[in-house]
DNA sequence: TTGATTCATCAACTGGACTTGATCGGGGCC
DNA sequence: GGCCCCGATCAAGTCCAGTTGATGAATCAA
């Protein structure tokens, strides 16, 4: 049985690729690969400055890779695993038809 | 059955994300998604100064989403798709335990 | 209310990715 | 040989993503 999931625009695609594509924001998604943190928790493990792991969370946010939720004074991060998915589906779709021998040239 | 493919280096998953993530190399893909090109196709196909595309093609095979073959005075480039499906697996291995509640914060 | 804590946002700065146009080298044709 | 085509490489310029330090907003405790 198989999950309905909605493909995935390229421009979106696109977006997600670039947010996982820097260094830092990758420790940040591998934290939270296992499991939920919160931004003081994050901050700490990583040794980041506040302003900059915001600004990454924020880019994360905004490729729809992050949800986050508000507790109290904390906020806390995790994973949308769909995201990931979605990207590995689009993924796939890339790898098609690419043995096909090249046209002649001339 | 299952093929046997080597696991991939975190760092070198990055360098392919990154190389994925500009939008001109992102259509050098989709256009070699669907066969091997020859550059000149590709500057024709693509609507762009040769040495622009020479950059970026170079870019894709350091990361090692292309391959190239040369013929004469052409060069053949062609996705491989074995990158693309390391960093397929290499995705999955980010969306595991992510539903894990955060630990208290306080 | 005052102060402390958590996190987001802002403005200024910096470095590096990307672009552009030119040059270079190899390969094939005459 | 001489010439032209394909593609890589180089140097210079531009522009934007990321960094940094400071400020702002919200929450809670005393």
């Amino acid at each position: 049985m198989r999950v309905l999931d909605h493909p995935i625009a390229p421009e979106q695609a696109r977006a997600r690729l670039k947010a996982l594509a820097d260094p830092l924001r990758l420790q940040v998604i591998e934290v939270l690969a296992g499991g939920e943190r919160c931004v003081c928790d994050l901050t700490a493990e990583l040794g980041l400055a506040q302003s900059k792991l915001s600004f990454h969370l924020k880019v994360l946010k905004e490729a729809g890779l992050l949800a986050d939720r508000q507790e109290g004074r904390w906020t806390y991060y995790r994973l949308r695993s769909e995201a990931i998915e979605q990207l590995q589906q689009w993924l796939g779709g890339l790898a098609g038809h690419c043995r096909t021998p090249a046209p002649p040239c001339l």
